[in-house]
DNA sequence: ACAATCCTTTTGATTAATCAAAAGTTTAAT
DNA sequence: ATTAAACTTTTGATTAATCAAAAGGATTGT
């Protein structure tokens, strides 16, 4: 059995490198994980040893297939757990990862089972993010972040990468829910904003926050 | 935040003593949580510096009020999430006590109040034993256990109390689910047995088993 | 080539939880 | 009153996870 360190560690990795090319740093991980780099090291030391990750010293590490296996379970327990508690339990978007990141480590495989039935058998969480099949492979969409949109671009939203309460709270309040259509009424490189509208109204974007918001065209 | 450590010592504590009136010996606390008496001991100590048990060395162990009240909320949240995982999410009686040994130190409360209403703010777990209320009041019913049933007493089944995944099966299987109507046949002190008829067959226990299902009258 | 800087790793300590086995207490039996 | 049995507590060690701070690499600018 692995413990939840271990489980949150191995998720972080997956989600700072879905695709295994690069390596991920220490102190990225360290950072991610809200722990000292000293920490990091030693725990990553631990899952070489494991056969959970590979690790370059001084370099950086990266999931093995073992590893990268177990984190995508992980990944998808995480997700589910999150649409269940919106979806059945009726909890708001913005509240839900927190609960989730403690869930993911005490649900069992058949209780993930049931949901998914309950929920019947979704493929994007709440956010947008991709639920991995029990098999573990991850459904592809091209997406594109709101930021990189010119002007007049009509898109629809399909992801909200940024799990932060308040900011969900914030999209919520504006209308940038999942599936709305999006038209952007202004960019300004200079002044680092985008201005789009939604339902009728214009809301105000730093590029920052718009490079969280990934859309797709209509 | 406690431990899921400290809130397993806190439910087992009022488990093993619900009212508060014996005081709980360190070997018996340890064998209900499967741990040596010496890491028993330490933990009182640790639980007794923060006012959360009362301890008389070589006599026994007590919650406080305080203490109590942590371990009947513990109580509560594994109760609803069990019931919401059979009657929600359609799991078997004899898989949830395991579940719900894990969920119950992970849900918040936010996710329990809304299992409750879900639920419709249900009394009972699956197996019979009353929910906390989030005040921590308890529903109390006079039940008293199959083993003191004359024969020819006709009863109902209100409480199994015993959590183990095979007997709550064997149960199950010879309909002796909560709310079943069962006559007792034959009963004799001698050979430990005692036969009743449910759904028109006879099932014969001994009165050790009988005496964890417990039963009111119709 | 040589610092300065920025990371990463190592070292040494700490905390929570546990166990095995030694030591101590209580109780019950002779 | 002793002794034995049963239980509890203490002691000493271990494991997982963490941190602060010291030490060690790598990179970049001069
Ligand atoms: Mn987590
Ligand atoms: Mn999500
Ligand atoms: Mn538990
Ligand atoms: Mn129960």
């Amino acid at each position: 059995m692995l413990s939840s360190t271990v489980e949150n560690y191995l998720k972080e990795l997956f989600l700072l490198n879905p695709d295994g090319e690069t390596q991920v740093a220490t102190g990225e991980l360290a950072k991610a994980l809200s722990v000292t780099p000293g920490s990091a090291t030693s725990m990553i030391k631990t899952l070489a040893q494991a056969g959970l990750v590979e690790h370059r010293p001084h370099y950086g590490v990266k999931l093995t297939n073992e590893g990268r296996t177990l984190a995508v379970h992980v990944v998808r327990r995480h997700r589910i757990v999150e649409l269940f508690l919106v979806n059945i339990l009726g909890m708001d978007w913005s509240e839900v990862h927190d609960e989730a990141e403690q869930l993911e480590h005490v649900v069992s495989d058949q209780v993930i089972s049931k949901m998914d039935d309950l929920l019947g058998h979704p493929t994007h969480d709440p956010h947008g993010d991709p639920i991995p099949t029990p098999e573990g492979t991850l459904p592809v969409r091209s997406l594109q972040p709101l930021s990189f949109c010119k002007l007049g671009d009509t898109v629809s939203i399909a992801r909200i990468g940024n799990q932060n309460t308040s900011f969900l709270k914030f999209a919520e309040d504006n209308g940038l829910l999942l599936g709305a259509t999006i038209k952007v009424a202004n960019k300004n490189e200079v002044a680092d904003s985008i201005t789009i509208i939604s339902k009728g109204e214009e809301v105000v974007l730093g590029l920052a926050a718009a490079g969280r918001i990934e859309v797709e065209f209509a």
